[in-house]
DNA sequence: AACTATTTATAAGG
DNA sequence: TCCTTATAAATAGTT
């Protein structure tokens, strides 16, 4: 519902997923008071952001409903219960831990280590993965050079023109009566229209300098 | 969003409020799930019918989302359960899921994805980090793959071998004074010694071929 | 935060 | 409860 279809997908902008969960938020709140009172039902919702900050509705309490909820559920998930307390946060922190170790794994091959018990498929598939980042983060950063490179042609077009402009006023003011056809221009600016071109061409080079010389890149991080 | 616009008042026709709440309890929980996911957040709905019959969603588990919701609420609170366990645990899940946060940021840069917030410097960074992976993963895929061949190509070599001597044997057992200068060979075992150097070149082929073909990632939800 | 083109949810009816 | 359809509401992308 909106300009385009989305897939449902982690937003990865996080200002845009930062919007969105904004605008979701309020939608789903209303959805909820909706819900309470046209069909005169208890509703209650929490959410956390992944910032961690709390958004919760109830239409009665939250308390009435996590209690009316316990009971319904027939467990005492109560904070005074210190033995099941225990387990709890333990299973907690295993199930974390578990998946901190399959993320680590899955980051280790993706930094090229680790690749033992790979197939040459799976191989493969990390390889395509890696190649698709590589486009995305050369893109970005060719997309930031280029950008850079506008604003400074810009404002150096700008500097130039004012240059021009007092030039010309330096000129006229010292000297009224010259020819302003073949006017010297103070700095070398001029050129940078016919620089305006060429500009794109050499800035996508490095990404296929980089994929021909795959094997000669020595830097640091 | 309907035949015709309704005011949010308790239905008073019992059937249509049944029916009502049916449709938007599903468009409720529907709601909180895109939230969940596209937003990263943790959700939890608890819903009862006016009939008291309940209905959940939790995209993690109720437990953890009312837990969490529990911690949240009443940080200060805490007075009544002082067992240094729990506390213990808590903070532990609280680390564990730190770190889990900041290597999925770390991942998710190394997928391409999320690269708002990074400098020219960074990217150049992450470019060389997957450049050096590419290189391991297809050197490792082309060891697994030369390797494979060899042992293929020895194997090949031996039945040949077999083979000839089993020819040899039957020609000379049914006719004993043929020509065994221009043996027919009986499979075509005999490439496989040219076919030896080209492999290496085949071998990284794929490279530019995945490189070329990029787009065509459509999904569905 | 406001705007709108679209998508999505859903009221009404079967 | 499920289907269909016309319409209201939500919201993605944009300014």
């Amino acid at each position: 519902m909106g300009r385009g279809k989305i897939v449902i997908r982690r937003i990865d902008n996080s200002t845009s997923r930062q919007v969105t969960f904004s605008k979701r938020r309020n939608g789903l709140l209303k959805k909820a008071k909706e819900l309470a009172v046209l069909c005169d039902a208890e509703v209650g919702v929490v959410i956390f952001s992944s910032t961690s900050k709390l958004y919760e509705y109830a239409n009665t309490s939250m308390k009435s409903v996590l209690e009316r909820y316990s009971k319904a559920k027939e467990e005492r998930h109560q904070l005074l219960s210190p033995p099941s307390e225990v387990k709890f946060w333990q299973r907690e922190a295993t199930i974390l831990r578990q998946q901190l170790h399959n993320l680590q794994e899955i980051h280790r091959q993706l930094m090229g280590e680790e690749l033992y018990g790979l197939s040459v498929k799976d191989l493969q598939g990390l390889e395509n993965q890696l190649e698709m980042s590589l486009r995305g983060i050369r893109m970005k950063k060719e997309q930031i050079l280029t950008d850079e490179i506008r604003e400074l042609h810009r404002k150096g077009c700008l500097i130039h023109q004012e240059n021009a402009e007092l030039y010309k006023k330096a000129y006229s003011t010292s000297n009224s009566n010259a020819t302003h056809g073949n006017t010297i221009t103070p700095y070398g600016f001029a050129i940078t229209e016919e620089q305006h071109a060429p500009i794109h061409l050499q800035l996508s080079q490095p990404e296929s300098q980089n994929f021909v010389t795959s094997e000669g890149t020595s830097e640091s991080r």
